[in-house]
DNA sequence: ACCTGAACACCGTTCAAGT
DNA sequence: ACCTGAACACCGTTCAAGT
């Protein structure tokens, strides 16, 4: 069932958005993508100069899912917000975060980073803490996504688990440990308590000098 | 010049390791590897089932790299120094903090989680607050290495650090700044800062339950 | 047991030709 | 300006045949 239409640029990279979301981004080819949308290959080359570019183009509908910073809040509590926002718009597209260093940013994600500056700039943080704060809260998130990510691989997450950690235990018992923690499902607040941490620690930091 | 002598298993991920080093992840494909090695393409195919299966064994090479944790040493103390490896170790071969998290980890990999969670344990640290720990170590040395290789991308990475700066400056004045920081060069501890404030961070959410 | 040529079913992209 | 068929130079992998 091909979609019909005006071809587009933003078309075009909705359908492939849609198509990795569910078939995984090495299902992408250029004629599978213009076989959803009843064109044929090299049409989709009127409006994206290659594929490279069409894959920086997705992470830029990514980055715009994410939530605009809430000027009126805490400028702490709105990095929190905006940093669990970014985690939920990756978790949506399990591919993106793969990607997400790969190709030089484009206005969305770069507007992401500045506004986490900005955010950073409102605080009472030091410019030396502030800017070890965008890296600590940024690889947590990305760092984070891509482990929870990394472990829920295949059709049957928990399968997936439980076999790995059947494979292990005799030789890895505290990782099979750790594996059990998780399906025991008592971490699912990990991401926002190692976040806190981070933000209290730069506070602690800067105070300290 | 291809290297000569017996085909087995070591000398292919190896090959594939060098090749990968210098001419990135996309140029391997299992026909130039072959050529490389001097033998014909499905002559790989009696060492490793796929190609897939070849990137989990490279994966696993980049993973021995990693010093083992010294046993004599305070546990937060071992815990930083095993960051320090796994960092430098993925700044060795770009290609792989990409990877890292894509397949089911072998051995190897599992063996790191295992020590890193060893040395948790060897902590005061409670049971909770480590399971939090191994998280956030995890994330902060994965996501610092995603970030630092992404921006040193390219034959040239200050030029492309320039380039970008001037490109964004006038829509971006916050992140062109900060970049310049990093052009300055007065930001290269920013791994091992960011890592202690969440070592610190631990030792304190332990301390307050 | 290990190797390999030919073949199959794919890729991304160039180019020239259409409207 | 936008579309597209044919073609080029690649892929990973199967299979049957070699030693």
């Amino acid at each position: 069932m091909p979609d019909r239409g005006p071809l587009n640029r933003d078309r075009i990279v909705a359908a492939a958005v849609a198509l990795v979301d569910t078939d995984g981004v090495d299902a992408l080819s250029m004629r599978t993508l213009a076989g959803r949308l009843g064109c044929a290959p090299m049409s989709l080359y009127n409006h994206v100069a290659d594929k490279d570019e069409l894959l920086t183009a997705m992470l830029e509908a990514i980055a715009d899912e994410i939530e605009p910073p809430e000027p009126d809040r805490e400028p702490l509590d709105a990095i929190r917000a905006r940093a669990i926002s970014t985690r939920d718009a990756l978790a949506r597209h399990p591919w993106a975060a793969e990607l997400w260093q790969r190709s030089v940013p484009g206005p969305a994600r770069t507007r992401l980073m500045e506004e986490l500056l900005e955010m950073l700039a409102r605080t009472d943080l030091s410019p030396r803490v502030a800017h070890h704060g965008f890296h600590a809260v940024n690889n947590h998130v990305l760092g984070y996504t891509l482990q929870e990510l990394g472990m829920n691989m295949g059709d049957d997450p928990e399968k997936t688990a439980r076999d790995f950690q059947d494979a292990i235990v005799a030789d890895f018992p505290l990782m099979a440990a750790h594996i059990q923690q998780h399906l025991d499902g008592d971490t699912s607040r990990t991401f926002e308590l190692v976040l806190d941490l981070i933000l209290e620690g730069l506070a602690r930091l800067d105070r300290e000098g």
